[in-house]
DNA sequence: CATGAATGAGTATTCATTCAT
DNA sequence: AATGAATGAATACTCATTCAT
């Protein structure tokens, strides 16, 4: 079990071990991470390393832990820097799908880590951005569509975000793509627009 | 390179040796599968097998090519079971859905290799199951929508073979569900019909 | 034991097997030879190599026996085409120690077997060789220096015959030669007709 | 990449495996030396070793690397106890090569070493040696023979050096020797006094 | 005699984890 | 708390040789 730090140092010493293991996954690989690497990259002994963590596993759920974070909040920023809740939900769609795409294939890591996910505690990736997707939606729904069936709505963005996250990011991975890049995301984004405008559109 | 077995015999034990893949995968798990278990499995000495097969992953690709085969079969003959093709689009669906989530969840060996599927050759599963998508979903749309824009279909077939796949695997492996098997299916279902039904079926 | 092939085919077979352990030993290297190898070469099944062979060991063994004799020919073959016993003396020896070295440098066979001759059974050749050497001498000092003293010759010839061979090989081997080859040529030949050459040449 | 050993415990964990690789390469022969056998032998784990020593390779090349110096000392020591610098060239050498052949005779590591030299980074040990005839010879020849041509020298010791110990080494290794082993120091001895005595004695 | 399918002992190397200092 | 030296189980793959057919 992880020991919890309560001193400073302690807690410096926990964060260089994370970055630490980012950096080894980036450059080396999940399957050629070694505890020992992570050490090294972190300048702490092995020893250090395993008073804080009591697993290789650990080490992984923590970054992921800490890069959720870090996810959560670029995606935010970057949604008020684009003024992204004043646009019409397609364009919303398709910029925050551009956005994660880039990101995947630019960063190393994430690269890295979509290239792994599913032998990762990905869900500690997966869940805050689902929930953020989810507030996102929320108050946009609320204005724009009051009375819709908000009931529904959690099932539709769970289905909605791992079909994206899932689709998009094995479409980056794959070796040899069936479609275009364009049409991916255009069909990404229809499929979203399409299930989360009301269900009739109203005058019918 | 892996030897074509020309002689009954020989042909008889490629075939023990990839079922012993399938029994060690499912028993161990693949992190923990070795090429001494599935020669102890196939009941085949390790020298043996190797010269069928050159190489640890060509063990897992000849069960993968091998499960393709059945995968498919087993769907055509459930889809001409259950009569599939003279119900409506929704039902199909969602009766497709409910076939491959109980496949998966009742079989060891298929949930060990959902669970796994991105270190797999999957492409060799996931190609011919989206075919046979393919095959079966033309006739439905030109007897029923003749004017269909069949230029968008591959796309959308690939978005939403790879999303109900995806995310259904995903939800079956995780640890804590946030919504109802139920509502997944329902919400899938919904998603897939909402995109193959006609674009506007307004003025129709 | 090796069986003795009595009939026509069988001594056939045996050639052939010898053939190929010369190509794959040629190809591959003396590392990277295998019985399997050699029988695929000699076209024939690895068991009817062990028929005639009951050893690895043994293929090498004939190899260079065999060897041996060809060596020892295409050696008188060359002697006599270049005249050489109207040579003098320090003009035969460099031409042969010439003629040995290229035939090493220009087949790959003879090359491999340089490079390993230590782990192989080499007396094979190297004693024909000597012998060679010996009877094509006899002839050149009885006519030269009568009264020589043939006594010591045997001990001379080993000594000369080793050391120029291993020397030789060595050098077309080894990775950093330290001396040129042509100085190699010429200390090796003086030291040939250093050691030959009568004791005290006499007037003084 | 070899782990350079600074504490005092690590340097002896690192001389315990060199001697273990001697110990198994004289007990067991080159071909059938392990990394687990030497790590067995040395008490300690093959892990250790592996955390000193990157390769297989670098054992036999570590030991060699330690053999090399203990030998040129050895000879060292063995010159000046003999006072070799004080006897005529004949007798040093005479003394010399029995000497050398001594050592390999009865000790089964040199033995082992010997037979195998050629698969061996042998120049180890054979570049100081030869460093070290040089050195003693230089002396010899300056007091002796002031206008001695050094030119020629180098390409004399390396043939020389090359020859007595090939041909004594294969001597020693081989099954059947065809002259004794006092003819054969008396020739070696001969003819490397014929070829580093003063080219013609006779005007001077 | 011929075949070639089958055998299985044998080996270098890695890396998560521990624990004496 | 920190260190890092030490551990040793675990694993894919080769190849000489046999023997049932």
């Amino acid at each position: 079990m992880r020991r919890i730090p309560r001193q400073q140092r302690s807690r410096e010493m926990v964060a260089r071990i994370i970055d630490a293991v980012g950096e080894v996954l980036a450059e080396r690989g999940l399957d050629n991470m070694t505890t020992n690497h992570v050490a090294d990259a972190a300048g702490v002994s092995i020893g250090s390393l395993y008073q804080y963590f009591s697993d290789k596993d650990e080490l992984v759920e923590a970054l992921l832990e800490s890069l959720s974070k870090r996810v959560t909040r670029d995606f935010h920023q970057q949604s008020v820097k684009l003024n992204m809740n004043t646009l019409p939900l397609r364009q919303l769609v398709e910029l925050a799908i551009r956005y994660g795409m880039q990101s995947i294939r630019t960063n190393p890591l994430m690269y890295e880590l979509a290239r792994n996910w599913q032998r990762l505690p990905f869900d500690r990736l997966l869940e805050p951005l689902s929930q953020f997707f989810q507030v996102m939606a929320q108050p946009y729904f609320l204005k724009n569509y009051q009375n819709y069936p908000v009931e529904n709505l959690q099932a539709k963005l769970y289905v909605l975000v791992h079909s994206t996250l899932f689709t998009s990011v094995h479409y980056l991975v794959q070796d040899v793509p069936t479609i275009s890049e364009d049409e991916l995301i255009a069909t990404l984004t229809e499929m979203i627009v399409g299930m989360l405008e009301p269900p009739a559109t109203g005058a019918g």
